[in-house]
DNA sequence: CCCAATTTATGCTTAAAATCATGTTTTAGA
DNA sequence: TCTAAAACATGATTTTAAGCATAAATTGGG
């Protein structure tokens, strides 16, 4: 696969700006053991039941962590922006991937080794203090996912994915197209239904004059609707 | 409320074996700043939207973390069993609590003011090391119950559950009864269906010989069969 | 011990969402 | 540009679980 032209240093520097506290002996550590690969969109970037060779962060493109449900039925946990981490709930907890990553667009994704990570982290409290605030959201994150994927009625989950995508990757310059162009089916994983159902409360939310529908593209009309749509259930 | 006699340096020690490498100094100074108290069955330790006053340790009776839900509908997030710490999460994160936390029965709590153990983790990385692992961890519990409580059946979800009572509290001394007494309710809000649905599924287990019911007693005939159960979704 | 309140139990009805079926549109590749 | 595959759309049907009603059993407080 060709290099499609990767700025290694500036992917370099924005993943440095995530960490804080990073002391320049450390950052030097870091460039010494940081590598950069490309991915095509819908290329997997890893898979459950993987093992983390490293901290993996996405600097350029969409992916999304998902993981396989009972019945082949797939549930999308994440979706990550750049610059963002993935994949550093296995790493820091020492066990295999227990979801999937996969590019939604021509993705840029950096690793840095797992050992040398951990080296800075045992040297370095504040650094780790600062990453155990950020784990600890997320899983606040997850805890009122849980509750809203299981109590709310379909319509509300489908509205609160799509405030969660606006939130997540914001507007086209138009002010109104959220600017990720999903598959229905990615839809509905998202928010947990079938795509029959995902596709149907679109369209009803289309007849509703809550949304317009342009293919994948969906320009929201009326944000309060949707809002008031979600927080019903 | 009276003292009841609670045994504050056995706690001590207890809640200081969860912690690693943990220095002198460190211990000394969170003795320092270590309160008890003792909560009757039922009583709220924890109210969703307080503000965490310290690292809030069990070192007594059981607890149950939970969310209110969408239609007053609550879900319960977690069980806790002596010696462990509640609440840690929204400390970590430094936001206030998303669930309440309730005595299931008479238990002994104890606080570690979140001031000093601030300090102790600034000063001591491996130990903080060891707590976001602890928190990686549990960030992966919640997101395959996410998908199981969303993706799984009844039957399943409620299978699921007793398997999960089991592997926390273990069984009484006949090898079969699991150690824990909850009304229907809570083991309806902790498989994520109505209280009617929890009685008329326990009732089917029991008529399969899966179980065996007396009151909140629960006794397990065939762990197979509710594993397989669990299993099929 | 007794009574009110709560919890448990069970049947019936309704609502929600999945499944199935069919057809159309869009997309990607030869 | 044509064709096959994939994605999208919509209606009908079935399954699942919630909701509701009623009654029995249990529990806790006076």
């Amino acid at each position: 696969m060709a290099q499609h032209n990767i700025d290694v240093q500036n992917s370099f520097e924005g993943v440095c700006s995530l960490f804080h506290n990073l002391q320049p002996g450390e950052k030097e550590l870091i460039r010494r053991n940081f590598t950069c690969s490309y991915y095509r969109k819908g290329e997997i970037i890893y898979k459950e039941g993987d093992k983390p060779s490293g901290l993996v962060c996405l600097t350029k493109g969409k992916v999304k962590i998902f993981k396989e449900g009972v019945g082949g039925r797939d549930q999308i946990m994440r979706m990550a922006k750049p610059v963002g981490f993935i994949g550093y709930r296995a790493l820091f907890a020492d066990e295999n991937y227990i979801a999937s990553a996969q590019a939604l667009e021509d993705s840029v994704i950096c690793v840095i080794d797992r050992t040398v990570l951990l080296e800075i982290l045992k040297m370095n409290a504040e650094l780790t203090l600062h990453i155990l605030r950020s784990v600890a959201t997320e899983l606040g994150f997850s805890n009122n996912r849980t509750v809203t994927l299981t109590q709310k009625h379909i319509r509300g989950r489908l509205a609160e994915s799509l405030i969660f995508l606006r939130d997540t990757y914001g507007f086209e310059d138009d002010g109104q197209t959220i600017k990720v162009y999903l598959s229905r089916e990615d839809l509905a994983n998202l928010s947990n239904m079938t795509t029959s159902n995902a596709i149907r409360t679109l369209s009803a939310f289309s007849e509703e004059g809550v949304l317009e529908l342009d293919g994948r593209r969906i320009k929201v009309l009326d944000v309060h609707k949707l809002e008031r749509i979600s927080d019903l259930g």
